[in-house]
RNA sequence: GACCAGUUAGCUCAGUUGGUAGAGCACCUCCCUUUUAAGGAGGUGGUCCUGGGUUCGAGCCCCAGACUGGUCACCA
């Protein structure tokens, strides 16, 4: 490996830490007994503290210097006197300790009193300070001035996400971000926990992945050699649970999706599902809406919120309209009683492109798509989707091309899907196998396989229920006002970073030569590859370049080894 | 998948018609005992994303590729 200067550097002090006798990675607990945010919110002259954190900032002034120590919670300025620090004649750990061996990045603990500054800035004067880590990479140091403006931030997209540990250190903001993920999935469990419903665990790893239609990952379990897929969704799994007598069950379930990436969509996604049995779609309605204040006004002290140009307010209720209604109402047109033909004439008419393997579901969901998804920007309830779109919901009381399902839509976007579920095993059976006849057909969005145990379960009966979904990653974009999916998750999949270092023929002879006798004399091994001249300088050039190989001057002359 | 943009020091970025690669911060040396994005003086640091090509000469022009971001398409 390649080390940079500054890394070279941070080496180099590492060792003559080491050689002035002191672990630069102590194993022993530190007493930390205070945070810097309690530092600032209950600050007392003459207090006694033992803080630890990063040091991030260092202004020496001679015998005495600034800092900025960081731990978990902000930074606190620091303040070193050399004779505070060293109350004997020996000045080491000051004058070569802190002022040289230490560098920006570094843990330490430090041990202190609280005073102000002339300036009044809060201060822990330091008496005794512990190295407890050693940073042997710099950091970005993105600086804030007085204005509140950011100097140098640390704000390559590529770096930020490969790096989030250094994205996380230097960026207080995105600190923030992920805060606010946690608070909201402590606000749901808190909302659900409170009426008893039951937060379970299901299967990752299924023998068939049900429950949604997208293309899954797919692995092998050796000792059953048997398929395995990583699930695209819970669903079937929780309603067994309805069905084995829980009233109420939810979980936060990791899918996996093997399809395309882009700001939105990342291979592996959180979906929050529940599912209440004796409610129905309606119920949900209610509760999702109380549920979506609760946990704004959790996440952020209020019900509103600022996504790019809008404002959103999670404030219940939210509006209903029926799919036909939102149809009616952005395009003028009725798709009640209408036949296929004349929604396809239709849809053609509105600009939208058209096949003949559409049916009257697709047709009608394509049109809502084009001409009236976009529009709701406030929380808003679509309710009543066409059949054939949704294989795994209840028939509509008042109309058999209908469902019990609704979505929310917000900002265009649907981040919530509910239905009253489907528990007549024989429709559901004929649900499966309609799916099973377009997937045969080549529609790749049908559930190609029937997962015959889920129809067993239903055999026994499951109690009339409404689950529902909501998308996580989504829901926590709007909250904090993040366009990518990339910004609420810790570690968004990138692609590979780098391809291994590919050496050509040349290099791999010579790099074997050398193995087989290292170090070896230039000349010696030059001789012993073959090579011609101009191929000889290429091929060294190249090794060292990839640092798989060093040449040495030394008074014998000059030696290759490996590196 | 298509199109557009980007990739230069640890970080953020300049780089003129193709002619010895720059700044700020960081880093190193020296001075400085209540400063605060930035005290003073001096200095070090480069795979200009990779590989080809054009050229006397390429960070810059041409071709191919990698990665990233954006838009669109696909996909819940």
């Amino acid at each position: 490996m390649q080390l940079s200067e500054l890394e070279i550097i941070r080496r180099e002090k590492l060792e003559q830490i080491r050689n002035l006798g002191i672990n630069p990675y102590p194993a022993d607990l530190f007493p930390v007994d205070t945070l810097t945010s309690e530092i600032k919110q209950n600050f007392e002259e003459g207090k006694k503290v033992v803080i630890a954190g990063r040091l991030m900032r260092k202004k020496i002034q001679g015998k005495a210097s600034f800092g900025e120590l960081q731990d978990s919670e902000g930074r606190i300025q620091v303040y070193f006197n050399r004779d505070e620090i060293c109350e004997g004649e020996d000045k080491t750990l000051y004058n070569d300790v802190f002022k040289k061996l230490l560098d920006l990045g570094d843990f330490i603990g430090i041990e202190g009193t609280l005073f102000e500054t002339q300036v009044g800035e809060k201060t822990v004067l330091v008496k005794d300070f512990k190295l407890l880590s050693k940073a042997l990479r710099p950091l970005p140091l993105p600086k804030t001035d007085a204005e509140g403006n950011t100097h140098d931030e640390f704000n390559d997209p590529e770096l930020r996400y490969r790096q989030r540990y250094v994205d996380l250190v230097v960026n207080p903001k995105v600190k923030e971000v992920f805060k606010k993920r946690t608070k909201l999935y402590n606000a749901m469990r808190t909302f659900f926990n409170e009426r008893d419903y039951f937060e379970v665990e299901t299967p990752i790893l299924q023998p068939i992945a049900g429950g949604a239609a997208a293309r899954p990952f797919i692995t092998h379990h050796n000792s059953l050699d048997i398929p395995l897929y990583m699930r695209i969704a819970n669903e079937l799994y929780l309603k067994r649970l309805i069905v084995g007598g829980f009233d109420g069950v939810y979980e936060f379930s990791k899918n996996f999706r093997n399809e395309g990436m882009d700001r939105t969509h990342n291979p592996e996604f959180t979906a929050m599902e529940i599912y209440v049995s004796y409610k129905d779609y309606n119920w949900m309605m209610d509760f999702c809406e109380k549920l979506l204040e609760f946990c704004a006004i959790q996440v952020n002290g209020t019900s509103k919120t600022t996504f790019g140009e809008h404002e959103i307010d999670f404030k219940a209720p939210y509006a209903r309209v029926t799919m036909a209604d939102s149809i009616k109402h952005f395009t003028g047109f009725d798709i009640t009683g209408k036949s296929e033909d004349e929604l396809r004439a239709a849809a053609k008419d509105m600009g939208i492109a058209v096949d003949a393997t559409m049916g009257k579901g697709k047709l009608i969901d394509e049109i809502f798509g084009e001409k009236c998804e976009g529009n709701y920007i406030q929380p808003t309830f679509i309710t009543d989707y066409p059949k054939e779109m949704s294989p795994l919901c209840k028939e509509h009381r008042d109309n058999p091309e209908l469902t019990e399902r609704f979505e929310l839509m917000v900002c265009g976007k649907e981040i919530a899907n509910a239905y009253s579920e489907l528990n007549d095993p024989i429709d559901q059976r004929e649900r499966f196998e309609a799916q099973l006849k377009l997937a045969e057909k080549g529609d790749d969005e049908a559930t190609a396989f029937i997962d015959h145990d889920f129809l067993r379960a239903l055999e026994y009966g499951m109690p009339p229920t409404s689950g529902m979904g909501i998308g996580m990653d989504r829901l926590i974009m709007y909250l904090t006002n993040n366009p990518s999916i990339q910004e609420v998750l810790f570690f968004p999949q990138m692609r590979p970073e780098k391809k291994a270092v590919a050496l050509n023929d040349e290099e791999k002879a010579v790099l074997a030569i050398l193995k087989a006798n290292s170090p070896l004399e230039l000349n010696a091994l030059k001789e012993q590859s073959g090579l011609s001249n101009k191929k000889w300088d290429k091929t060294i050039k190249g090794l060292t370049k990839h640092g798989v190989a060093k040449v040495e001057k030394t008074d014998d002359g000059l030696f290759v080894k490996t590196a």
